[in-house]
DNA sequence: ATCCCTTATCGCAAATATACGATTGATTGT
DNA sequence: ACAATCAATCGTATATTTGCGATAAGGGAT
């Protein structure tokens, strides 16, 4: 994305959750999500049969959630076996909830800036 | 965005989160939510002192914020009044507390499809 | 070494997103 | 009616995203 002029540094946490909200920001990223919760794992392949998209696509979608840290493939010859990473999920539920905290008990709002 | 050649009908809730997510994907909208947080209310005027960005560009975020439901815009002549949309602030924390807490609860989890 | 299966990556096209400056539009006050 | 103020929108440039088909890459089995 292009950057402004002067280039602007954010705290960490703000860009660690437009960085998690970005991942989540498109429906079959959500619902590959969703799926990877029920089965708590799957292959590239199931998804593809799942889902009415390419190979390539599906295979990107998780590249992308797996560039955020949302899941973690494990090879399994002759497959990929995807999981939720439970480290990080747990890192981007806390993350969003205090976000939407914030505005319940506005004076538990630490801000770093 | 471009779409797949076939159609793909998410079902309401996941395009709901995703759409959330989509707003909350860029720190400058982060950034904004978080001022707003704390300041309950602010003028597009206030944003543009605070953020080294041009006044077109953050009415485009605020725009962006407001298409998502995520704030409303209150005419004060001769500004405009941002606030959280309290309402649909707390249906996004809903929406992103129980995509995530299905992890923790399996059995919790009642989808759709 | 070769083949097979599975998944990642490449190359391309089209759509979106991000940023800016310039202009327009809306409203208040003179 | 006119000017001033503030925010939205337009036009433009560039970067990123999304999707596909085709190809490459990795690993096991023959």
């Amino acid at each position: 994305m292009r950057r402004a002029l002067q280039i602007i540094n954010y705290n960490d946490d703000t860009e660690e959750l437009a960085r998690y909200a970005k991942a989540l920001g498109h429906p079959t990223r959500i619902e590959i999500l969703k799926y990877l919760e029920n089965q708590s794992c799957c292959f590239t392949g199931d998804l593809v049969e799942v889902f009415p998209l390419a190979q390539s696509t599906i295979s990107q979608h998780l590249k992308e959630l797996k560039d955020a840290g949302l899941i973690q493939g494990e090879l399994k010859p002759p497959k990929i076996k995807y999981c939720i990473n439970q480290e990080n999920w747990t890192k981007a539920k806390l993350i969003f909830e205090s976000f939407f905290k914030k505005h319940d008990y506005t004076t538990a709002y630490l801000p770093k800036t």
